[in-house]
DNA sequence: GCCCGCAGGGAAAAGGCTTTCACTGCGGTA
DNA sequence: TACCGCAGTGAAAGCCTTTTCCCTGCGGGC
């Protein structure tokens, strides 16, 4: 590997003049050292040693950030605000994905650390878990000792800059639309049990519902994974224990997917015979059948608020950006059906589909409801 | 930041001694001396600066992966294999996105040198472009004249070590399952022109065609992004220019997932007027409705060979694999529908559907025909 | 009682770069 | 003419680790 002094020996210089030339320094340079060294450089395919750099130089260069899982739209989504926000400032976005595995995100902050970036954000749920968090806010608080930055999306557990999606907000909104379209036994498909995004959107729905005079009790809420399969075992569990179910709640658009897999390999129609409803808006969610009704949350937008908190200079008490979540109405979401049951069909006019046990989609059903029915 | 000299001062010991303690070296270190210093590294919370380590360890530590983007599924697929196996040998992996910029590609097989990684896996198609990838390769060569290891996933233009996809035969798959159905009038919904990954799947879906005695004018084909957006607006195109198609080919799901959106809000059925075809099998191509046929490419494995292929000892010549492509059949497609027009309806019977256009999805037609009518 | 070998520890070099500081001419001012 | 200042360059001091090499005792074999 070419390192300066060798092409610093090849154009006759030293390695501060060549330096100076490399990275366009303010010292001036004569214009015949200046190509000699470039042309050393090019001959030589010269590319600086960015350790080396990193370990010279001063000011950081670099900035980290935790995701559970990068692939994850959800994700995927944040970390394209975050990069976007980064590379305007020249700045190198090291994505590290901890699978959510909470060990594994205390390491990546040494290694961040480690890698001496300037700032680590930290993406995705936090736990319910005491010892963790006080380990990881140690972690943190050390980082910060030294001028690291750190600024969080959807954690409560650290106390410096954050951005906070309004998960209950969202879950109130879910649970008001529901009871507005009639809805009175709901189930729910719900993420890890230990995830704060889990009990902030549960905590929503709930008092929605209690606003409505109506209750969640806890069977009706099943635990899985955050994304598809997770959705399908859990909405399978449910549905088994609680037939006459009539709206299910995914905690996530991925669970959600996952919900209507599972209806639709049952033959049960979304939403004539039961609704949907997801939570995050990413992309894929209008693209599904029936396109899902869920809570938008500007992904984008958080990571791209979160990096330029994390970036701009620290003041004094933290700040935290509350983020709306906002209804996306589409096609998964009905009004309830009557309490006479669907299934076993009460005789209804013979035709060729009445022998045809019912279908995922309903043509019958315009794309939205213009006029909505009132709330009982 | 604390360094070691700090932790070694404070253990009252030299700097060598600190640091044979803490990277546990073979040197043997009394219990009393180690004792101290592991102390003074927790009081100080002191993580060793790993650009320093780089600079005076010999080995690197970290390998980078260029893609277009790891937040398209495709690319996430790849990476996640590529994780693994980076993971299994505990190297770190760092993810650069180009976002189809050969411009920035470039740069980031700078930047990789640069970091020293240990190998760099360039992942997704090549380009046109006889100028980049003559640029592309004297970087990739003056790479690896210094021991850096170099993979590719489907790009021909590199020499060294590659993972193949095999998009031709993948495209033959396309082609002959389409003859089978009876379609005759073939739509293409491709992505940009200048990859390589466009023009493979486009030159085996036209061989196949021209096996069975059809052909692929230039007109039914239209380019656009590799995205569902890009899907849209080809497709909206090609029905546009050609209302008789019966089919449509989509030469990634993304854009399949776009055309399918397409149609629907056309009002055109799937697959009984038009059927769609996909290529890649992305996970979500099972979820959308209806289900995407398409062409399956085992990408995590793929990500996992090449990177096996760019760590493993070198060898004189270069190794290829070529990875199968397989035809996943699921409801997206169907027969050709005969050729009396099936739009304007001929006067079916009367009923509550009559006066509706077609819909999207049709509750006639079974998830799967069992039976497959003959080819023509 | 001597010397050898080794356990245990420290000094210092190396790794590649940036940047400060010092040095050399030169043009210009007093 | 003597000096000041500055443009242009190089020497060298870091930046933080790792690792080689060397030194000091000490125990054991003869």
């Amino acid at each position: 590997m070419a390192t300066l002094s060798d092409v610093a020996r090849r154009a006759g210089v030293s390695p501060a003049t060549a330096s100076r030339v490399i990275n366009g320094s303010s010292k001036p340079v004569t214009d015949e050292l200046r190509e000699r060294v470039l042309r050393a450089v090019a001959e030589l395919q010269y590319v600086p040693n960015a350790h080396a750099q990193l370990l010279a130089r001063a000011h950081r260069t670099a900035v980290g950030v935790i995701v559970h899982d990068v692939s994850d739209p959800y994700f995927a989504e944040i970390t394209r605000g975050l990069q976007r926000v980064a590379g305007d400032r020249g700045l190198l976005l090291t994505i590290c994905n901890s699978y959510r595995d909470p060990d594994r995100e205390l390491e990546y902050v040494e290694l961040l650390r480690g890698q001496q970036v300037a700032a680590i954000i930290l993406a995705g749920s936090g736990y319910h878990d005491a010892t963790f968090t006080r380990l990881l806010n140690e972690k943190l608080a050390a980082y910060e000792a030294t001028g690291g930055r750190v600024a969080v999306i959807g954690r409560h557990e650290h106390s410096g800059d954050a951005v906070m999606p309004d998960n209950r907000t969202g879950g109130r909104l879910v649970g008001r639309e529901l009871c507005e379209l009639g809805h009175r036994t709901i189930g729910v498909v719900a993420g890890p049990q230990v995830l704060t995004t889990t009990t902030d959107r549960l905590a929503g729905l709930r008092e929605a519902l209690a606003e409505h005079g109506r209750s969640l009790p806890g069977h009706r809420v099943r635990y899985a994974e955050f994304d598809r399969d997770g959705g399908v075992a859990a909405t399978a569990a449910l549905l088994d224990a609680e037939p006459e179910l009539t709206a299910v709640v995914a905690l996530n658009d991925s669970m959600a997917i996952g919900a209507l897999a599972l209806l639709r390999s049952r033959s049960v129609a979304v939403p004539r015979e039961v609704s949907v409803i997801g939570f995050d808006d990413m992309p894929i969610a209008r693209d599904v059948t029936p396109a899902l009704t869920t809570v938008r949350l500007p992904l984008v937008e958080m990571g791209a608020r979160a990096m330029s908190l994390a970036l701009d200079p620290a003041v004094p008490q933290p700040r935290t950006e509350l983020v709306a979540a906002e209804l996306v109405r589409r096609d998964s979401t009905g009004p309830a059906p009557q309490l006479m049951p669907v299934r076993p069909r009460a005789g209804g006019p013979a035709g060729p589909t009445a022998a045809r046990p019912p279908r995922a989609s309903d043509p019958d059903r315009p794309s939205r409801p213009t006029a909505r029915p009132p709330a009982p």
